[in-house]
Parts: C-alpha cells; sequence; structure tokens
RNA sequence: GGCCCGUUGGUCAAGUGGUUAAGACACGGCCCUUUCACGGCUGUAACAUGGGUUCGAUUCCCGUACGGGUCACCA
C-alpha cells in the first residue's frame, strides 16, 4: 500500500439532500487525497432498496459540481475499479461472503425477522444469540436445498480484543465481546453498509477512510473482516460531528431540526458556495497557528492535514456562516453579484429605478442574498410613516426643521439638470449653509422623506439618484404636505 | 443501561510544564459618517471538577461530573 497514492472516497447514500455534514466529510476527504496529489473516489452507497429516492444521485452529484470537489473515479466518469454504484456490484460481494463462509469467518444464519424481533424485546440488549453459528454443514445445506431464506453474518471472536490507530483519535480498544455478529449479506442478496464497504474500499484501493466519528465503535469489526481476507487495512480518519443547537440549550448531532442544514437549502436562501464551504472547512479543523480565516479551495488543498482535525465536537453557528456569507458577496465581481441575486428579487422594479445603482448600493449591505428583497421594498412602494419619523436628536432636526428643509429642496431639486450624486450633494450643501445647520441634519430630512423609513441602504442623495427625480419629487411633496 | 469519545469565553477556535491564555463570530461602547452598512478603536467574557506527579500544572496521570456517539436484514 506504500507504493499506492493516497486515495480517499466519499460515499453517501442517496437519501435525496446533501447534509451538510455529509459535505464537511466530502470536503475533508477531497482534501486529504489532493493535499498530497492522490485520488478522490464518489461512490454511491445505495444497498437499501426500501430506501431509495428518485433522482438523488443527481443532488450528490450536482452538490460536487457546485463546491468543485471534482473526483477522479466514480459514476459518469468512470475509473479502473468501477462500477461505482453498489447495486451494480451486488454480485460481486455474494463471492466475497462465501469466501469467507469457506474460510470460517462467516455463517449462513436462518432466523426469521420474526424470531430476532422478539430476541429483541425478550433481551435486556444482547443483541443477536448467534443461533445458527454453529449450525452443522448438513443442516445448512438442507436448510439451503430448502429454500429457506438466509443471511450471511460475520463470525466474531467470543473473546480477546481488538484494537485500531485512528488517526485522530488515536488508539481504540474494544472487547470482542461486545462485538455483534453483524450481517455482512441480508436476505435479499444485497450486502450490509458493513460489509459492502469493506470489499469495496480494498478493491478501490482506498488508503484513508474518512468519515463521521458514529463509526468510531464500529470500526473494530470493519478492520476485522479485513484481517479474515488478508487484506491490509486502511487508514481510518474519524471526523468530530457536527452539533446543532436545539430549543433547550442542549446539543445534538446535526439534523433538520436544526433549520437548513442542506447545501441545497442553504443555496436556496442566498448562501454561497464557496461561503459554505469556507465555513464548514473551519468546523473541526485549523490548520496550526492560523489567524487567517478565509481559503479558497485551493489555498485548503495546500494547507489541510489530519492533525489539524479537531476531537470534540462542533455547534454549528448560523450566524457565522451569515457573516462569511456577508463576506463573501461583498468580494463579488459586481456582474457576478447581479447575476446571482436576481433570482431573490421577486418583484418588478418599476421603469423609474435605476437597477444598477440599487444593485451597487446593495452589494455590500447584503450578509445574504435573500435579505435583498426586504430591503428594497421601500423603493417599489413610499411606506406610510409618521411626522414623529423626522425627529433626530443627534442631527437636531425638529419639525420646523424639516418642514423648511423640505420647502427649500423642492424648488432647487426641481432646478436641478441632472439628478446624480454629486449633483443633489452639493445642491442640499447649499440649503444647509443657507440654513446654517448640519449637513447631517438636512440629508437626514431628505432622507425621510424620499425613503419614509429611518434605516436604508444608502444614503439620501444616493436613494434619490436610484428612485429617479420624478419620483424623487413625489415623495418630497408628500412629506411637505405631512409637515405643513 | 453496556461500550466508546470528548470538555479553553455564548459559538468557532490557537496555544503552553512557568504566557498579560491568541484570533474570529455574536454582544456592549466610542470614533468616522449623508441614515444603515463598511472601516477604525475599544470593552465584557474561558482553561468543567477533585486528587495526584512536579519547584510549578490549563497543559501529564487517575477518578468524578457533564455532554455526545453507538449498540438494525440504515448507512
Amino acid at each position: 500500500m506504500s507504493n499506492t497514492p493516497v486515495t480517499t472516497r466519499f460515499a453517501p447514500s442517496p437519501t435525496g439532500y446533501m447534509h451538510i455534514g455529509n459535505l464537511r466529510t466530502a470536503l475533508y476527504a477531497y482534501l486529504i487525497a489532493k493535499h498530497d496529489h492522490g485520488n478522490f473516489i464518489l461512490r454511491i452507497e445505495d444497498t437499501d432498496r426500501e430506501r431509495l429516492v428518485e433522482g438523488a444521485t443527481d443532488v450528490i452529484l450536482s452538490t460536487l459540481k457546485v463546491t468543485g470537489l471534482s473526483y477522479d473515479e466514480g459514476p459518469i466518469v468512470g475509473g479502473d475499479h468501477g462500477p461505482y454504484i453498489q447495486s451494480e456490484r451486488k454480485e460481486l460481494y455474494k463471492v466475497y461472503a462465501d469466501e469467507l463462509v469457506k474460510m470460517g469467518k462467516a455463517y449462513y444464519c436462518f432466523c426469521t425477522k420474526e424470531r430476532l424481533e422478539q430476541l429483541h424485546e425478550d433481551s435486556t440488549g444482547g443483541g443477536y444469540d448467534r443461533h445458527c453459528r454453529d449450525l452443522s454443514k448438513e443442516e445448512v445445506e438442507a436448510k439451503l436445498a430448502e429454500g429457506v431464506p438466509y443471511v450471511i453474518r460475520q463470525k466474531m471472536p467470543l473473546e480477546g480484543e481488538t484494537s485500531y490507530v485512528d488517526a485522530v483519535f488515536g488508539e481504540i480498544k474494544t472487547d470482542n465481546a461486545e462485538l455483534q455478529d453483524q450481517i455482512l449479506l441480508k436476505a435479499d442478496g444485497y450486502p450490509t453498509y458493513n460489509f459492502a464497504h469493506v470489499v469495496d474500499d480494498h478493491l478501490m484501493q482506498v488508503t484513508h477512510v474518512v468519515r463521521g466519528s458514529e463509526y468510531l465503535t464500529s470500526t473494530p469489526k470493519y478492520a476485522l473482516l479485513y484481517d479474515a481476507f488478508g487484506w491490509e487495512r486502511p487508514i481510518y480518519v474519524h471526523l468530530p460531528l457536527l452539533m446543532g443547537k436545539n430549543a433547550d440549550g442542549t446539543t445534538s448531532k446535526l439534523s433538520k431540526r436544526h433549520g437548513s442544514v442542506s447545501f441545497q437549502d442553504l443555496v436556496a436562501s442566498g448562501y454561497l458556495p464557496e461561503a459554505i464551504l469556507n465555513y464548514i472547512a473551519l468546523l473541526g479543523w485549523c490548520p496550526s497557528g492560523a489567524v487567517n480565516e478565509f481559503y479558497t479551495l485551493d489555498e485548503l488543498i495546500d494547507t489541510f492535514t489530519i492533525d489539524g482535525i479537531s476531537k470534540s465536537p462542533s455547534v454549528f453557528d448560523f450566524d457565522k456562516l451569515l457573516w462569511f456569507n456577508g463576506e463573501y458577496i461583498k468580494k463579488l465581481d459586481f456582474d457576478r453579484f447581479c447575476e446571482l441575486v436576481a433570482p431573490h428579487l421577486k418583484s418588478d422594479l418599476p421603469e423609474n429605478i435605476n437597477r444598477e445603482k440599487m444593485l451597487r448600493l446593495l452589494q455590500p449591505r447584503l450578509s445574504c442574498l435573500s435579505e435583498a428583497e426586504e430591503k428594497i421594498g421601500f423603493l417599489l412602494a413610499l411606506p406610510e410613516y409618521e411626522t414623529e419619523l423626522f425627529l433626530n436628536k443627534k442631527n437636531k432636526v425638529t419639525l420646523e426643521l424639516a418642514a423648511d428643509v423640505i420647502a427649500r429642496a423642492i424648488p432647487v431639486l426641481e432646478e436641478c439638470a441632472s439628478f446624480d450624486n454629486d449633483t443633489l450633494y452639493n445642491t442640499l450643501l447649499k440649503i444647509s449653509e443657507d440654513i446654517g445647520c448640519k449637513s447631517g441634519a438636512v440629508m437626514w430630512c431628505i432622507r425621510i422623506a424620499v425613503a419614509g423609513m429611518a434605516v436604508t441602504p444608502g444614503g439620501a442623495t444616493e436613494i434619490m439618484e436610484v428612485l429617479g427625480k420624478e419620483e424623487s419629487m413625489r415623495r418630497l411633496n408628500v412629506a411637505a404636505q405631512k409637515l405643513s
């Protein structure tokens, strides 16, 4: 194995959506391989025929594409170790399972599901009672001849202990007595995860098995399988779990009840793939002594090492993701921003609105693309507002001053040949000089008049520029009436 | 419940046998300012706990507590 390149795989089961924790696993597996110029394989684990979801594989494929985690071998692109969809490898597993039976490391089990359920109810967690473990050869053959349905179980050692060294968690020891005779081949002829992934990882020459730490305690069973076949065990890299915060303050494995936790949900609600990837890269991994938090995929490849992976679970923080997202939106090329934000602007803009100027105002102020619509609402229609909105302590604005400012502004703005920001600004500046008040006071009054609200994306003149002369003047006149 | 894993501010986290224990998000304050945002400055806030080992432990060891994971013909 020392001659083979570092090879990792991402092996999701097609559930119909890409859980963010799953995506992080894919990312880390990709980074481990690419940091060493190795291979990254995609394998679809669809051996659970009862849970098949239509089109689920496409979700996986498109997510990897969008995030840039390109795989060297897998569905569509192919490779030397295909097929890469487990259901298409079905016959293969049977061969290996039989081999294991011949070697005495596995056995046929004819117990019915009913019996197992009964066992489960009766016992206090002992698991399968190994009822079929010692059936005689004759008994087995008779049952097989009769056509009794069967599964194949792994024969675990009854005593001693099994250990392996995980690259993140260190040595993990387990008493063999704890190990169940797990099912390798199901009654429907499909393998279980327990068996299929081991066979495939070996045949596909996977050197590093990267997966969530929920597999930490079952890994000895898999290691035993490698041993049984006489195969070299891979390096195990278990990742700390991603947690979500519950309503009651506790945390648990990140799941749907914590909000949008699928990649496609996050993208649909206005998060950029780059921001998501950057954020999750840092959940459970940190380069030694790092202060920088921004990484492109290429930079991650350069920097990523297994010893930077932490052991403790991380809580997924939507606030921090939002912050990352805002930073990425700001860095976006303007044209690209326009393209991306477009689907989030549902209302049709009135003709007077200067779309480009509006979007330029918006870009540095969004943390999430989905905020765009609500932020521009006041441009579409002047909100209802009370005259008290004009009051402002800091700028010493009273209703009298506001009335004065608006009254003076209307005629001079009406005269403005060009309604651009600079002209407007200089024009209004003169009013503050005439009145002898701070420029901020004038701007405040004008902004309230044209926006109808206190908090706006952009200043008074910027908003007028976006609204256009006609609409701006209309709004100023509305204000003048309110204040009279 | 058995087994396994973990524990540095609210969250992500760096780091160390002797440090004023970084940084980021969030939160508070101030400055700048044409509101907001941006930017700048700044503040509050942490080594779970008990016992060892040691001249000295947040760091090493053991126990405790707490949290999490796992015990399927699911992956």
